[in-house]
This record gives C-alpha cells, sequence and structure tokens, in this order.
DNA sequence: AAAGTACAAGCTGTACACAGCTTGGCAAAT
DNA sequence: ATTTGCCAAGCTGTGTACAGCTTGTACTTT
C-alpha cells in the first residue's frame, strides 16, 4: 500500500487542475521511505519533535505535489507508514486542515485540498502586500551567512536551467521561503507569510508544465539576483517590493489560465 | 512572561483561577447543556456543529476573560461539562492551541495563553497595517443592512457610558469585529484579521480596569460613528482607515504600561 | 536545619475498539 | 435501457483504558 496513493479520487471538480496532477504524479513516485524499520535506538524520539517530524513531512508531500490536489489520504494508511497510531496522525491532519492544506470529510477521507481561482488570486494578492511589509514591520539586519545562503540558492537556480524539474524547483522556492522567514523580524507576519506561501504555492507548481521553463527559471533567478542586491546593501524594504514584483510576475503567467467565466 | 502585565498577574500557578473557573462553569451550566439528557429526537445534532459550538463557547470564554491569561483548562473538566469525552475536547483545544489561544503541554494542562509586550505590539502593527487592506482587497458594497446593524453597535456603545463593563465592552468589541468582518471581502484577509483579533483583543480587555472608563468608551464611540460616516459614503478603504487609528489609540493607551525595561 | 530524593497525584499522549456517516456498486422495478 | 432502492465496504468521529510526563510534597539524609 505504500507504493502509490491509497486512491486518487479525481472525482467532480475542476478538472483543468487534476489533469495536470496526473501528469506530475508518476515524475515524482520516488517518495520517502521512513517506515518503523528506522528507529534502532530503544526510544525513538522526543514526542514534540515527533509531531513536527510527521506534520514537516507530510506538509512537504503536499507542497511538493508527491501528494497532489484532490489525493485522498487514509489515517490508517499514514499511521501504518509512520509507525503510530490513528492519534497522532488525526492531530497532524487536523493542523493541515487548519492550515488549509487538506479537508476532512467524515465517512470519506482527507483530500488535499484545491483552490479555486478567486480564493488563489485574492491569496496572492495578499502575499503581494504582505511581502512589502516585511521590511517596514521589525527589520533585522542581513548578516553575510544571510548573503552565502543566498548565493547557494542562486547558484540551485543556475543549475535548473538546464532541465525541466518541477520538484527541485519547489525546493529551490522552499528554501527561498525559508530564508525570507529567517528575515521576517515580526513574529505573526512571518507566520502568516508563512502560512500563505504554503498554502498556494503547490498550486503555482500545478502550472508549470504548462509554461515556458527558461523564462520561469529566469525569472526566478531574476528575483534571487535582485534580492541578494538588496539585501547586500541591509535593504530589507527593497527585498520585499522584489518579492511582491516576483509574486506579481507569478499572477501574470498564468492569468490566461485564470480568465475563466 | 505572567509579570509584564500589571492587572491580574497572578502570582505563581494559579489555584485561584481554578476556583473561578468552577464559579463561571456553574454559572454557564444553563448555556451547553448538551448532555445526553437532552437528546429527545433520537440524534442530538450534526456532528460538525457540535465542534465548532464548543470551539466558539472556549474561544469566547477565552476572549472575554471568563478564562484569563495563566489558566488552566483541564480536558476531563471540559469533556465533563460539555457531556461529551476527552477526544472531541482535545480536538477543540488543538485548534485553539493552533490560533495561539492556549498553549497545551504534557503532564502539565492547557494553559490560556498570555503575550509578552514584544509580540502584542507587533501584532498590533501588522493589524493596523490589515486594516488599511480591507478597502483596498476585493471590496465589498455596504447594504443598508449594515448601516442598521452598526445603528445597534452604536446604541450598545452609549450605554456603555453609565457604568464600567468589561464583559460588555469585550462583546461589544467582538459584534464589532464580526461585523468588519462581513466587510472584508477577500477570504484570506478576512482570515488572518480575525485570527489576530482573537488573538490579543482579550490582552486589551485586560488592561481596560486600569484606565479611564469615559476616555475608553469616548473611543469607542467616536470609532463606530466614523466608521458607520464611511459606510454611509460606501468608503471601506476609510472604514479601514478608521480601525487602524482606533487600533493605533489603544497601543498608545497602554503604551505607558509596554515601557518595561 | 537544610538539602536532596523518592513518591504519588494529576495531567496529556497514545492505542484500540466501536459507532456513525458516506459512497460506489449491485439488483430490482419501471 | 433507465431509474430507484438497498447494501456492504471503508472512512472518520467518539469513547475508553493505559502509558508517559510533570510537579508538588513528604521523607530521608547530611
Amino acid at each position: 500500500m505504500r507504493g502509490g496513493f491509497p486512491s486518487r479520487a479525481m472525482a467532480s471538480q475542476n478538472k483543468g487542475f487534476k489533469f495536470m496532477n496526473q501528469a506530475l504524479v508518476s515524475q515524482t513516485s520516488t517518495a520517502p521511505a521512513m517506515g518503523s524499520s528506522e528507529r534502532p535506538g530503544g526510544r525513538e524520539q522526543a514526542s514534540g519533535r515527533r509531531f513536527e517530524r510527521i506534520h514537516g513531512e507530510l506538509r512537504r508531500r503536499i507542497c511538493l505535489l508527491d501528494y497532489p490536489p484532490g489525493t485522498v489520504l487514509s489515517e490508517v494508511t499514514l499511521a501504518d507508514e509512520f509507525g503510530v497510531s490513528r492519534t497522532p496522525i488525526r492531530r497532524v491532519l487536523h493542523k493541515l486542515e487548519f492550515e488549509g492544506l487538506v479537508q476532512i470529510k467524515n465517512g470519506v477521507g482527507t483530500i488535499v485540498t484545491d483552490i479555486d481561482l478567486k480564493t488563489f488570486k485574492e491569496t496572492y494578492d495578499l502575499r503581494m502586500r504582505l511581502a512589502e511589509l516585511m521590511g517596514e514591520l521589525s527589520p533585522v539586519t542581513v548578516t553575510r551567512e544571510h548573503l552565502t545562503r543566498m548565493d547557494r540558492l542562486i547558484a540551485r537556480a543556475e543549475k535548473l536551467r538546464r532541465k525541466q524539474n518541477v520538484k527541485a524547483y519547489g525546493e529551490l522556492a522552499n528554501d527561498l521561503q525559508l530564508m525570507l522567514s529567517s528575515l521576517t523580524g515580526s513574529a505573526p507576519l512571518r507566520e502568516t507569510i508563512e502560512l500563505f506561501y504554503f498554502r498556494v504555492a503547490r498550486i503555482w507548481f500545478t502550472f508549470l508544465p504548462q509554461l515556458d521553463w527558461d523564462d520561469i527559471v529566469s525569472a526566478q533567478l531574476a528575483e534571487l539576483t535582485e534580492m541578494r542586491e538588496a539585501m547586500a546593501r541591509n535593504d530589507l524594504r527593497g527585498v520585499g517590493q522584489v518579492r511582491s514584483l516576483h509574486l506579481h510576475g507569478i499572477l501574470a503567467r498564468i492569468s490566461r489560465f485564470l480568465v475563466g467565466p
């Protein structure tokens, strides 16, 4: 049962999205395997950390489209995979539901959410405004370590040029967001930015196969280099503006898919 | 952490609070009473609604200081009161923890959170910015019903003049926030504004007994009347600006308590 | 007398059995 | 052939017993 998804509902709702997801699934069939075999040291781990580990792992799978929108997750299946009972899994799934990544339906299962186009655009509009606040609320000072992390991200982005790799792009985007979080001094603002990032980033990844890869990678590279320049002069406001513009560019690139009825 | 707030510090842990809760429980025993006795018609209630009812009730008690910061909640006690087992209560408490209203500690209990001063100010700064976005992202049109609701709120605010009543003030503030939510077209923005409102409003209520009541009520009344004027001309941007200014006024009024070290 | 230690009470975390709900499929009636 | 109803399988919701953790307290030791 670990090999693939328990089921892939793909029922009624919006077909445009689910279509592309099918294609992406086969690509990401190399799933992790942290089964019950991985607990040699007597007690497996601090209880608090186990919850965070499982939550982070499931969030990663959802965000990187291992579990594309519409996937039905089973509590017992996940419990077996992680070697625990249903109870801790339920806690994780409820948190994911609160974050808007899944929807729990009684008698049906836990379904990875898809976002309707209106909410998608509203979320991106809000993300743009929040990005601009990054440099205004409780700004932090950029350290040399931040710059070196940035250099590594730029190097990874340049590697993406060679061939299309949605998953590598997603991991890069996630790590970039992680770095921006470390530059956000205001805890409530950081928390909100991260929440909405994880809620919609995967939807953006879903569109990647239909777009011009070179254009996408070039835009990502431009965002990274411009950000680094702003960071070099400790201009967090500029970083936020670059981020906001990048989000605007994403919205523009997929606008042709959003013009529905 | 707790020492920062001067009012009801309740020094160490709190047996005092427990007594208080006990007293309040008996007081509110009329509200829920959805025990096993109240299911004459076969099924007691839609399961989904029960969760929301318990969650809303506990959030209300926390927000209106029935459970002041530092209060220790027991799962079994709440389970007995609402006539359910620990499991649904745990789900509610976990959601409250995600929302930042309580903190669950293994072996100790579920503790109503208090907010450190830095986070408090950061949250209000963010709330001010979010309020300004209310009229910019997906604005809605003000209906006549909105205006009549506003009139009722104004009437309630005028009644507050007569004597100090923190709880009535809190209920008014909650209902005002509810109305502002109905004026916020962007679902993500609305969700975020509500989240941070419930997270910090109760802290503001905590300061009320130490401030000039007439000044507070006058400021609240001014916010309401100015908002109504903006709403009357369908100026949601103006509503947001009034809200932002009001939050600024709150921050200014308690700034003398925040200047600690 | 003071400090350290062992213990017990109470709490949340976990596992599991069972009940209720949803849904797809099969069969019967139209 | 189509529609309608029933039914069984599988899912989440709930209740409950037990294990693990924390902490106040009383006792032992120095």
